[in-house]
DNA sequence: ACGTCCCTTCAGGAAAATTTGAAAGAACTG
DNA sequence: CAGTTCTTTCAAATTTTCCTGAAGGGACGT
């Protein structure tokens, strides 16, 4: 679960945290969590911390105790949807705005050119909007597979021979 | 771009070069990418090895040109599909051998418990299945997009909630 | 066959990310 | 309210990753 974790852009120390509280009958101290992964308490909180953020790992208490518990969620398939809604969903439409304002800075360009530089101008331009098209087609796609709706790769496909 | 690649694990400037290439109405030369990059030409051959190994740039040449030009591959669903296919789906089949294999540890544990730990290994039995079974599920789902069919989330939730 | 031009590979060095240890900050108990 | 216990935060240090500059290797033309 580390490398699966790391691969998707997190430390590698979430995965393992994650999986070891997803593997515990009961919720697990920080302490217990470092002895168990030979950490330092300070990598511990942090990674805790960001789990927390993501849902991935809930904070919870026993009476009478004073140390804090933790464990997972375990819905994997709500976590799935929690990246793709806050993170992947968040990059796409950055990359939306940056092709946006390329074009701009593209329409922007002085009038008096050479054939040749018009050309490059003009290739730009189309290859602009088909990466403009491909990224709204990939936000609706990601968009419907958060609603938990089904998705199709042929929209993408669609999306890029559009307009030649 | 350089930062959609980035978030998919490849280097920053793997994305920056295919950008150039795929923005350019024609072929260009290491020199005229490094040039446009202020990158190394150490640097921009690196990065084409990869991107040429992932198919997102092909080298072709000119006639009576002695230097290597570059062009990009357009389709981004042929480079999205390739990916998916290459590196999506080994990772997951690692995940599944690697869940096999933890289960295959719990089986080889000691019949002498206390009955706290027993349950405790119960417990991570059960959980080990539903990873199973979800990164099973995670590899046809995965597969199916490969293969340019649709997709259905609600197979992964189906995985999960399965057996409890 | 040699010289030139270009591409690749390698080791050294810089930049970035991650980890740790220590100190500050909360929260509870007596 | 002071003392203890636990958590968090921060800067320093380590590790890792990445980039560069120089040396090595091919291919082509003369």
């Amino acid at each position: 679960m580390g490398r699966l974790m790391e691969f998707w852009g997190f430390r590698r120390h979430m995965g393992r945290i994650w999986t070891v509280l997803y593997l515990s009958p009961e919720p697990m101290t920080t302490l217990a969590l470092s002895e168990t992964l030979q950490l330092s308490s300070s990598a511990v909180s942090l990674s805790l911390a960001e789990l927390v953020r993501w849902g991935a790992v809930r904070k919870t208490w026993r009476p009478g105790e004073r140390k804090d518990f933790y464990e997972a969620e375990t819905s994997v398939w709500k976590l799935l949807r929690r990246v793709y809604e806050r993170r992947e969903l968040n990059l796409i439409r950055e990359a939306i705005e940056a092709f946006a304002e390329a074009r701009k800075h593209l329409d922007d360009a002085p009038s008096q050119l050479t054939p040749k530089e018009r050309r490059r101008i003009d290739h730009m331009r189309k290859r602009l909007c088909r990466l403009s098209a491909l990224s709204r087609a990939g936000e609706r796609l990601v968009g419907l597979l958060v609603a938990g709706r089904g998705i199709h790769p042929a929209d993408l496909r669609a999306a890029e021979e559009q307009e030649q």
